[in-house]
Parts: structure tokens; C-alpha cells; sequence
DNA sequence: CAATTTATCAATCTAAAGATTTAGAACAAA
DNA sequence: TTTGTTCTAAATCTTTAGATTGATAAATTG
């Protein structure tokens, strides 16, 4: 399959230059991709990211001048498509997690086998992203250990339950920044209505104002549900 | 390896018939594991799990009368360090999301050959956390659109910077549900001190009244910067 | 040093929020 | 059918919130 397309371009960024040249003379073996540039420097390898737009970009991390996690975010804000896949020495939950929060498209560790590395090279080109089963693992211990404080709140009493669809949506627009008057226009009922409304809230959250009810309601998973609070 | 450990006890709780004979059988063959039970119902699974204590528990997510999803939850709530692998139909980004979030060890579709299914047990049983590759892949894609709008957001210019120390600690009050004679209170400064300061927040934040300040707040990363929002 | 920013406070408004009581209509459940 | 819940609304009242103007002292900056 790989044989049928153009060889894919790479970058490589890493400020060891035995490493660099290591992967270089390995990648050169794989006839699937070519090498459009090597850097020991962060700075330049985004320049030269901007200027031959290559396909896939190899970035050590751990570098001393530049963070290789803030270069990443960088060439991601460029918004070239230009796919990043992270190297790292260390297996770390929290780089882990990082990289691929700031959109790296893989993870591999320095001391794994080039079959690896090959293979992320290979899933990622092909639009997927990719991570050692090893690490996977890692992420998510990670990932779970953030959420279990907030699933440990869940435990206790959720009050919103106790609000009747007409309050919930009362309350979805108070979380919206709404004033009474707003919220009766949108709803089309008057703003008495919208008092008592509010009011009912007020009884069943436990709350005597406005704000203290918007708060309840985003610390306990209402209205956007869209947004997923991680406690890191 | 694992021919000599005791074979782990594993519970079965899906609410097809067929499929709970065919994983029981597929396990069977398997001398490392035995079925401890199983059942088609989720809330008779949750209580056998009490009862029996098993190692591990392959629970199906799609299920009508309880939703698997709430089942691992309060499985994960009983603390009695079962672990648990969702079994699902669907690869749904979100469903794989939110299975990880509740603390499921693994997640695995139906449709995937037996051999995908022991590799997670024998991982998920050696303390490690598992999912096929192609679901990882699927994974991620939701975790950094998830990112995608807050690391956007962080490149839009935030008000917040314009606040004085003083602002930022009536604000942080504010986001506490702290009214103006509380807030004075807490500061030992006279309410309407606290009103003009208010006013002036109102002007940098470009918005008129205390919840949106909030909110504002909120959304731009003021305060609690331990957590991490995902928008999803 | 002069100018600016920041933090403090008062007084005075208007507008909005919040509490409380009462009540009709629609609807579902017992 | 009766009972209960929900949604609607008005009237009334008290309390906050919010806008505006003006003023002082301290700290900062040019």
C-alpha cells in the first residue's frame, strides 16, 4: 500500500546529533519516506517546517533550548497539517498526556525498536494516530487518576436532578450570562414567571443568588455538557 | 506466565443471551481464566460482583435495561478492585470516552476476534490498562478535538490581563458566589469600595453584571487553574 | 518632581434581583 | 375523580446590584 503513493516527506528535530543522524540512516532504509531536513534546534526546525511544509515531523522533546512540547504547539497553530509524532526518553504520564493534549499525532520512546517508530511513521501518514500499547497504558492511568476526583463528587447528591425541565432551562440560560428579562424574552413567558422559576431553583440548589446557582450548575456537570471538566 | 498464577475469575454480564454463551464458551478454552458467573442483567451482574469478587468483568455497555456505562460506575465505586472491560458494538469516540473517564480498564468491540479479547484480559489482569490500536487511534482524535477550542481560546486576547491584584482578588471572590457584603468582609474593605472595583472589572471584561463576570472568569482560565477544561 | 495608576470611600440614583403569597390551567397519576 | 405536579402569572415588598460622580492617599512610573 505504502509502495503505491509519493514517499512522504519528514522532519526530523532533535537536538542529539548522533540520535538525529541515527534516524536519518534509518529512515533512508525505509523506502517509503524521504528526509526534507534535519535540525539539532527547535527554533529552526519550525522555519524550516514553514518553508518545505513536510508531511510528517519527528520531535524529541526533550531538548534544552526550546521546549520540544511548546514547538509542537507552534507548528500546530500553524494549521499546515503537517503531522508530529513525539520522542521522548522518558515514558512519563504527564509528557505523555501533554504532547498529545497540544495535538502530537503519536508518542514513541528513543529506546524502542525502529519497527516502532516505522510503525507510528506508517499509521500517522495514514491519518491515524498512534501510540505503543506500553504507553497506552500509561496515558490512561494517567487520564483515569485525573477524573477520579470528579467522579468522586458525582457520589455525592447531584440537586440538579430535582429541577423540572422548565428550570433546567431556565438555568441553562442563567449559565449563559442571561439576565431575567433576557431569559423571559427567550422563553416567551414573563419575567415574574422567570422569577419563580428562579426562585424554585434557588429552593432546590440551595442558593440564594443568581451566581451561586450558575456555579452549582457548572460544578456539577449542567448545561454544556459538551465540556468535560479534567481535574489535573 | 500466567499458567502459574490461580486462573483469574472472570463475571460475564452482557444481555445477549447468545453472546454470554459464546464468550463463556471462548473462555472455557481459555486455561487461564474462570467464569465466575454470568448473567443478562446489570443490576443482578453489579450484585454478583459484591457477592463473588471476581477478578475481572467483561461488561456489555449496550444495554437496555441499565446502562453498562452506570453499571461500571458503580462497580468502580465499590472500590473492591475488580476491574472491568467494556464490551461495546459500536467504536463511538464518545462511548470509548466515557468508558475511560468511569475507570473501565479496557474497552473492546464485539466484532473483534477472540484473540484481541484475551490479550486485554491477560493485560488488563496483569495491572495494565488496554485498547486496541484502532480504538486508541479513534480515542485521541476525540481527546484533542476536545482541546482544540481551548488551546484556541488561549490565543484570543484575554481580558483578565488587564486586571489589577486587587480586581483579581474581588473576581476570584466573585467566582467563589461571594456577594459584595461578603466580599468586603473578606477583604476588610467597605462594600462600596468593593462596588467600584466591581465597576471596573465590569469595563475591562466588557461585560455588566457580576455572573457574566464570572463566567468570563471561568472560561478564560482565572482561578482554579488546576482544572483543565475539555471541551467536548 | 510631576504624572499616572491604584486602592480606598461616600453619596445618590435607577434598575434588577430576590422573597413571599396567591392562583388559574394543563396534565398525569392514583 | 381527586390529588399532585408543573407552568404560568400578578402583586407587593425588601434587598442587592450596578452606574455615576467626586475625592483622598499611597505607590509607581517616567
Amino acid at each position: 500500500m505504502r509502495e503505491f503513493r509519493t514517499k512522504a516527506r519528514v522532519l526530523l528535530i532533535d537536538d542529539n546529533a548522533d540520535h538525529l543522524r541515527g534516524i536519518k540512516e534509518l529512515i533512508n532504509l525505509e523506502s517509503s519516506y524521504d528526509v526534507a531536513g534535519a535540525t539539532t534546534s527547535a527554533n529552526i526546525g519550525i522555519n524550516l517546517a514553514k518553508k518545505y511544509r513536510p508531511d510528517l515531523i519527528l520531535m524529541d522533546i526533550n531538548m534544552p533550548e526550546k521546549d520540544g512540547l511548546q514547538a509542537i504547539q507552534e507548528i500546530e497553530r500553524l494549521d499546515l497539517g503537517i503531522k508530529v509524532i513525539a520522542l521522548s526518553g522518558y515514558d512519563d504520564a504527564d509528557l505523555i498526556f501533554r504532547a498529545m493534549k497540544i495535538g502530537a499525532k503519536g508518542y514513541i520512546l528513543k529506546t524502542m525498536a525502529s519497527a516502532q517508530l516505522i510503525r507510528a511513521m506508517d499509521e500517522v501518514t495514514a491519518g491515524k494516530i498512534y501510540m505503543p500499547t506500553a504507553l497506552t497504558s500509561r496515558f490512561f492511568e494517567y487520564f483515569q487518576l485525573s477524573f477520579k476526583n470528579e467522579t468522586e463528587a458525582d457520589t455525592k447528591e447531584n440537586l440538579l436532578a430535582y429541577l423540572t425541565a422548565r428550570e433546567e432551562e431556565v438555568l441553562d440560560l442563567l449559565t449563559q450570562g442571561n439576565n431575567y428579562k433576557g431569559i423571559a424574552a427567550k422563553l416567551f413567558i414573563s419575567e415574574t414567571t422567570v422569577k419563580t422559576h428562579v426562585n424554585n431553583i434557588f429552593q432546590k440548589l440551595q442558593v440564594n443568588e443568581k451566581t451561586q446557582a450558575v456555579l452549582y450548575a457548572l460544578n456539577n456537570g449542567f448545561a454544556n455538557r459538551r465540556r468535560i471538566k479534567l481535574a489535573v
